[in-house]
DNA sequence: CTTGGTTGGTGAAACGTTAAATCACATATG
DNA sequence: CATATGTGATTTAACGTTTCACCAACCAAG
């Protein structure tokens, strides 16, 4: 019953530990005849190499965790975007043979696992400069990925979207239909943070149409569901003469949406709505959501990478930012005025 | 910078390695005064122990994973109910010491890791009796706890949600606003499947009415968005004299909807349509979708307990097959017929 | 004064692996 | 023939814990 390990194979071989040992790691030291009776006895045995031993020994664990942080409650169950970001991350992690382990953390959490379980690196989402969570990571000296989150500090490796170019866009899109007077539900602006690159695009096509920056069109509430629904209130206000809203997030849209559905007002007809995210339902909402569209598997695909290019240390040394391409899917929730 | 061990901690403090370690797990052997020197010496040099010594030594890695086959390609990135229920999954885990591992297997993968990094326990989601997955996983002989898998061998913990009172409640609510012609949405079949319980309730609730079973309702595409979206065609069929669609998720109601507002069919004047999972957005959706309920959250909360029970052995010796409870949240996607 | 128990502590082995150092042997080189 | 070179295997130590067996000191009881 007991666990077969590396010594019942070496015995059962007639061999050394070591030469079973080399054998697995393939090390180019042992004779061809050798390796085939070894490998036929781990066959044999069913024999795995324990990893917690391995670890002990190498001060490694292949093991990775993605960090998200509880920002607000809810926020996180709320967004299938983070879980197709997962999924991505999982797949290129399976594929060299590490694994994903899965934390929220709280504010005031410690982030002791780390070194307790010899992770091999972070991958950071959401936080951002100045955060006290980014700090404790930060002192923790171990191979990190951020993602969505703007750092100064150019040693950070960090995986972006061109917000600034998402946020631009959207707005010329919208611009381009007519539309004069677009709100934006833009979350926090926290300085540097996701949300304010796209407000950055957001003013520089207003700029270049020639349009006036009217900061009453702007609204920091959460871009979740229900933040997006209560919106709707300010958004069908007869005096702000809004025509179009550009909502930094699908899930934003959506209870958007639908607040204005209560209050009579239609998409496109009345308001034209622009998404963020280009989540996997965005094509069956009525109307289907004009967005802004990234890979969001692909990400999870590239961030892993980045972190693995880190930890087995054949740093391609691409850059150590990666920003990715933005490109606009228009849909239904827009239309030109009229 | 090498680590922190032990040794130096009890170097430090004067003591023997031993000692230290006593102290750490509260053994009792030790009088309070060295346990406070200790315990001191541990704060100055911020040490934590190794999980992988320890793992080594005990043979358990307080790790869990879930496992979630890959059954349908795209199939678990469009559905944000794994994102809710790994959350709460993750959750539950934390609230003991636990981390949790994430798991994506295809049909031919192996299992070794499961033995290689002594994993404490597997929460598997959505397998069934006879799969291959499923074997192998038995014979891994580790704890685990089955999600949404009816399975015969009553030896064998499982978490399930009533299905076929879901099929029932959601089949006699349309019945009461006057369908007579209720198709299902309900995905594979599988003998003792999810799906087929719900169907089972569906059948107990036409019965109950004196309404006829006509299988040509029953459509077993996949649940899936585009799944549902596609299924519009047949609904619609003139011949078919269809009122009323029971999805089997929510994410295909979704779809279906999307598809009947682009034929023109309105929803809920023409026809109603019932969903199952109550995601997130379901509230959002236009119309609202009247949906089964689950708590996904709680769920995870449940089933993480179950497996914790097993592992830590304090089996407070519930039954071994939990089933939750549903409810139905009447919403505006449903309305008496005309 | 011996015996025996209790209290607080230590030393050493073991968990399963890998890497560095070593060794035995055969073949090639001067 | 003696010495170098190489090949393939082995021995041993180390990674950081925990536990088992042991020990010293003290006190109580016979």
């Amino acid at each position: 019953m007991g666990k077969v390990t590396i010594k019942d194979v070496a015995r059962k071989a007639n061999v050394s530990v070591t030469t079973v040992s080399n054998v697995i790691n393939n090390s180019g030291r042992t004779s061809p005849d050798t390796i085939r009776k070894v490998k036929q006895v781990i066959e044999e045995l069913q024999f795995s190499p324990s990893a917690s031993a391995r670890n002990l020994r190498d001060k490694n664990s292949h093991l990775i965790a993605v960090v998200v942080p509880f920002l607000e409650k809810g926020r996180l169950q709320d967004n299938p975007f983070y879980w197709q970001l997962v999924l991505g991350i999982e797949e290129g992690a399976r594929n060299h043979q590490f694994h994903v382990i899965l934390l929220g953390v709280d504010e005031g959490e410690s982030f002791s696992f780390v070194s307790e379980r010899h992770l091999d690196g972070l991958i950071v989402v959401g936080t951002f400069e100045g955060s006290p969570i980014l700090n404790q990571i930060l002192s923790l000296d171990v191979p990190c990925v951020f993602m969505d989150s703007y750092m100064s500090d150019s040693s950070l490796y960090q995986v972006l979207l061109d917000d600034e170019m998402g946020g631009y866009l959207g707005t010329k899109h919208l611009i381009g239909l007519g539309h004069q007077r677009i709100a934006l539900l833009s979350g926090k602006l926290q300085q540097d943070g996701v949300n304010y690159k796209r407000w950055l695009g957001y003013r520089r096509a207003l700029e270049e149409a020639g349009l006036p920056y009217d900061p009453e069109l702007i609204r920091e509430e959460p871009v979740s569901t229900v933040g997006g629904y209560q919106a709707s209130q300010y958004i069908t206000d007869p005096r702000m003469n809004i025509t179009a809203v550009f909502v930094f997030s699908d899930v934003g849209a959506m209870g958007l949406i639908k607040g204005l559905y209560e209050l009579g007002v239609q998409v496109p007809r009345d308001i034209s709505i622009v998404g963020f995210d280009d989540l996997f339902y965005t094509d069956f909402m009525i109307p289907s959501l004009t967005t802004v569209n990234q890979d969001i598997i692909e990400r999870g695909n590239i961030t892993v990478r980045l972190l693995l290019d880190q930890i087995v240390g054949e740093s391609r040394q691409q850059s150590r930012k990666v920003v990715l391409p933005v490109s606009l899917k228009v849909r239904q929730s827009t239309a030109p005025i009229h």
